[in-house]
Formats: C-alpha cells, structure tokens, sequence
DNA sequence: CCACTCTATTGCAACGTCGCATTCAACGTC
DNA sequence: GACGTTGAATGCGACGTTGCAATAGAGTGG
C-alpha cells in the first residue's frame, strides 16, 4: 500500500541507500541519479515512515504538554502558543489533559506510557512540590506555576507573589480599603493560589491593613462559576467589598458577572482586577483590569529549557528557575469611568 | 541509560519473548516467571519504546487534530472534548495549527511529513471543497464542518444553513425586521460561512423580507475584533439593524461590545444571537442567544469515524455524512428583559 | 505406556530507516 | 605507469519490539 525506501529504490534501479541519500540530502548524489531517483520518489508518493526514523534516531520528536484543561481560555492560549513554537522547532507537541487528576500527572511525569515524548512541559494542579521534583524522571521536564525547582525539573513562571502584590496595590491605590481575594485553594497541594494569595496580603499589610479572612474566598476550580459562586457567597454572607482581586480572569469575570446581575455598580462601586490577560477579559463589560504574563516567553523559554536538556549531553546543569516578566493592565473595571 | 526487553531478560534469566510476554499479558506465563520477570521489570524501571512498537505495528496510535487555531474557545472546547474521548480509546492527539494557511492544510492532509498519525481530524479554513475530497489520502481523514463528501473523506457537522435559519427565524419572531447578519467570508473557498449566510437569507425571505446586501458584514477572521469592526462599519454608515446574527459567538460578542459602548441598548434596540455556545457567552453581559452544536457528539463521532477506517478493512464504506444534533439557547440578548 | 494435548518458553525474523565501512571507477599527479 | 585522492554508490547491521513457528516438558486418556 505506501511505499518504502525499497520499493522506490527498485524502481530507480538504485540501492536503498541511495534512496535514502536523495531524500535526506546529505551524502553526495550524481545529479543524474538525483533526477532519476526523485522521479521514482514522487511516481509513487512516497512518505518516510516515521516510526522507523524514530527508532533509528532514538528520539520520536514529540514533545507532551500537559495541561488540566485545555478549554479553559488561558490554557488554550498558552497550549497555542506552545504548539506555534514547537513547530518552528520541528517538534510535534501531543497533548495531554490531566483534568487535575494527580495520578494522571504522575503518570506523565514518570513517562509510565513509555518514552512517546523527547520533552515534556506540564502544568502542575494536584502534585505537591515534593511529588514534582522528588524523583528521577525519564524524560526532561518543564514545570510551568508551583514554587522553585528542588529537584531535576526546570521551571518557567511569572513572580506569583509579586504580581498579586501590584494589582492588590493598584487598588488600593484608587482608594479601596475593603479587597476581597477569591481564588485560594487550601486543599490543592499547589502553590500557585497560595503565593498569589501571599502577594495580595503582603500589599494589604504595607498599606497598614489587616488581612480579613472574611474577605477571602476559596474556590475548588478557576472556572466562571467558581467565581461566580465566590461573589454569591460573599454577597450572601452581607459582606460588600469595594473591590476584589481575583487569582485568575475566569474567576473575575464570573465574579463580575454576579456582582452586575445583583445590582453592584462596577468599578464604582467595586472593582475588579484579575490573572492571565486572556481575551474575553478585554470584551467584558467592563473591560478587566489584569496581570499581563508574558504568554510568549512562557512558550519560548520553556521550549528552549527542552532543547537545552534534549540536545546537550549529561546535563550536569542544575535545574532553571526562569521568571518570566508581567505587566499591569490598568482597564475600566478598576477605574471610575463608567462602562 | 533507559532499558531495553533485553537487560530485563538478562536479569531476570529468561528471554526477551518471554519479558515481552509479561509485558503484554498475552501469552501464558507460569506465575513463578511472571513474579521474577516483573520484578525484573521494577528493579529496571523498564519503559517500552514507544518507536520500536510503532514500526512493528504499523501503527503509532496518534491522531492529528488541525484546526485554524487553538486559542479561540469554540476550537479549545473542541480541542478538548477530542483530546478527552481520544483517551479513551488509548489514542494520543497530536495538534496542528494551520492557522488559515492552505499549504499547511494541504500539507497535513497529503501526509507530506511522513506517516505520523494513523488518522486525521481537519477543520478545513482556506481549502475548497474540490481540493478537500479531490486527490487520494494516505491516511484516513474526517472533516469538520465544509459540505457533503464528495470524495474519500468522512465529514462531521452540523446543519448549518437549517441551525442559522432558526437562529434569524427566532429573531424574526420577536418581531424584529432589519437583520444585519456579521460573518460572511466570500473571500475564502470554505463554504461553513456560506452555509450560515444561506440560512440566514432563507429565514429572511420565509419572512416576506428582502434579504438586504448592506446588512450584511463580511469578516476576514472570526474574532472578536472583527466582531467589533463589523458593528463599527454598520454603525458608521448609519445602519442601524435591530438585530443581528453572528456567524460565531465571537462575532457576536465583538459586536454586541461595541454596539453597548456606542450606546445601544441591547437586546431592546438591537438583539444578538449567535453560533457555536462558547463558555464567554453564557456569561456575557447580557448573555448571548446562540445556536449549540452538540461539541460531544461532534468528538465522539470524528473519533468513530476514524476508528473504523483505521480497523476496518479495505474499507470500501463510502465516506459518511454525519449530521451532529442542534439546539437554540435562547438567552438575554434577544430576549426584552434588560440586562 | 504410547499418542496426544496443552502449557511454558524460546529463537528467528521482520517492521523501515540510516550510520558506518567498503567498494569501485574515474581522475590527476609524480 | 603506479599511486593516492575524490566522488558515487552499495551492503551490512542495528535500533527494540512482537508475530510466528518451533521446542520441550507435563499432563491426560485409552
């Protein structure tokens, strides 16, 4: 049915060697041969198997992403990005959704699969950091969030804590004094949540406020309904913040949007601020006041980080820790104009 | 450095057939073997390679998903539910983004990168019908949305020109009359917009109405940008639809935007309804009528298709017409009540 | 007790490709 | 005219796995 090497070398009346020559371009060829050859090679069709370049090769050039969710819009903006990279690299990038299942991550860390993927970034939800940097893996990895690498992982993140610090800041500096904080997660092993909620009361305690457990709100997942039901159960519990500080632009949006259902002019009366610039952010009504991460270098750096680990031999290079830079975006949700 | 059935088998004292054997579970093996194998296999960490098993089989047990772009949410949620029923049939999906480039499409769809994927699932952009289903695949492909199969490959979608028609025919029912429709694209060989613009003018004329040519706004992409230029331009050339039915929910989203910042109540001076039931516009403000194609079915269906191409034999089936089930959310933004 | 079946295990070969070493011919140089 | 050099093409083997056929041994029934 598909044609191999052999075949088309039979039928230019060549080695298969020869054949192989042609398509990869290395060795020296005579012209007259390459035209004869590359002749054979599109009468029929052929497609190297890749299968056996892989074995041949010893690498597959995939690398996985692995991700809780990819419909989330910061992921898949991310997972774009990646995959856009990868492909100026040659590398293929399959996708795993972990669904924030820790013995999904494991798995994939551990490359229990066997060895598909040359690399892998993952995006951690339910490991620990011991789990994560404890043990051997067989595959080099990209840890994208958590805390400082202890172990063999590299790690590509934003500053969590410092982040939080300015948007809470930037609230309080159009003078709010009551910020609520939704998106801690105290029951996930994750340090994501936790340093952003550290960010945001380092901010309180400078401008001389006390932290107000009252004002935090706990959220399982980062969806809109998680948000949603954030500013549900604040708003029940008569508690009425002048602005609020969301871990992430989903929780803020689904937050806002409750807010607005119940009457709450916004920002005027409270505004909002959130995590991860994704797109709907900039339509919502109004527009979301965010943390910019720099997607792109995101994508890149863990890339290159693979690359390093991939090609170079031994790696006797201690694991990476590279921030990446974030900017404010100040929009109307936190402003005094009306949307 | 990574171990082979080899080294475990010199371990273990039997030989390589029997390792694979344990491995596999298929053959019979004497428990007293099986226990000192695997053990053999844990004091190993042995990880099959994924290359060698792919060469042997034939198969690499990957699927290619190649859509325009994963960032936008109809293709993330898409992406998603692929990746997740994948799973569940032990395949692994491997992204492409074609982002609109009709060589990437033809490239992916010829297989010119060698034989990677054992099955292909294209949402075709820039490519017209005859390049679609004209010349041979090498690998078994099924199309999302485009029109009926002409030629050797499956397609999976829903019914576009009856879903828009009962999207405008809901707004002519609220007694709406100048409709503007945002997302025509005669520029592009797809026909998924000329399906939509299809139903769209039936509902129209149904309704003793004329469909009129400057209600109608072409776009060159389906973002919301260009959601929001189309109002713009509606707008600036003094056109003032009291409705208006977005080819996509981002369209709309983009142009119910703009249509609030330049003052227009919505829905009581212009109602929205748009198409594909993206996460953002439940939680629009106000939410946004849509039409919900079933995304699961979509999956799950895709993946059916090329399941039995890739098992079953000779395949002589001709190529399928899957019409996936719709529904119409009827939500804020045509409805009378504020938001 | 022999023929037969069944279980457990094994060796061989092949999947398609490419690195390495080799061969062969042509050519130029001393 | 012998010799080294270069260019072109080839054959061999190995990457790690598993299907197939074969083997040896244990168990069963007549």
């Amino acid at each position: 049915m598909s044609s191999r090497l052999k075949d088309v070398a039979a039928l230019a009346g060549v080695s298969t060697r020869t054949v192989s020559n042609v398509v990869s371009g290395s060795a020296s060829v005579a012209e007259e041969t390459r035209v004869r050859v590359q002749a054979a090679l599109d009468e029929l069709g052929y497609r190297p198997n890749v299968a056996a370049r892989n074995l041949r090769a010893g690498r597959t050039g995939l690398i996985g992403l692995a991700i809780p969710e990819l419909y989330s819009p910061y992921f898949g903006e991310l997972a774009s990005l990646i995959v856009e990279a990868a492909q100026q690299r040659a590398w293929t990038v399959v996708i795993d959704q972990t669904s924030g299942d820790p013995d999904a991550e494991r798995r994939l860390l551990e490359g229990t699969g066997g060895r598909l993927v040359d690399g892998l970034i993952i995006s951690p939800w339910a490991l620990g950091p011991e789990e994560l940097t404890g043990r051997p893996r067989h595959v080099p990895a990209v840890l994208l969030g958590e805390r400082r690498p202890h172990g063999l992982a590299d790690r590509v993140a934003v500053d969590n804590v410092l982040a939080a610090d300015e948007a809470t800041t930037h609230l309080l500096a159009s003078g709010r004094r009551r910020i609520a904080a939704i998106g801690p997660q105290p029951h996930l092993r994750n340090e994501t949540a936790a340093q952003r909620l550290a960010g945001y009361r380092n901010a309180l305690r400078r401008a001389g406020l006390h932290p107000d457990p009252a004002l935090e709100q706990p959220v399982t997942t980062l969806h809109r309904t998680d948000g949603a039901e954030a500013m549900t159960a604040l708003l029940d519990a008569g508690i009425r913040p002048d602005a609020v500080f969301a871990f992430t632009d989903e929780l803020a949006l689904g937050a806002m949007h409750v807010a607005r259902r119940r009457g709450v002019r916004v920002p005027h009366e409270m505004a909002f601020a959130g995590f991860d610039d994704i797109e709907d952010g900039r339509y919502a009504n109004p527009p979301l006041t965010t943390v910019v991460p720099d997607k792109r270098q995101i994508a890149e750096r863990s890339l290159q980080c693979l690359a390093d680990r991939i090609y170079s031999p031994a790696s006797a290079v201690p694991p990476l820790d590279v921030v990446i830079p974030h900017q404010l975006a100040v929009r109307a949700s936190s402003g005094w104009t009306d949307s």
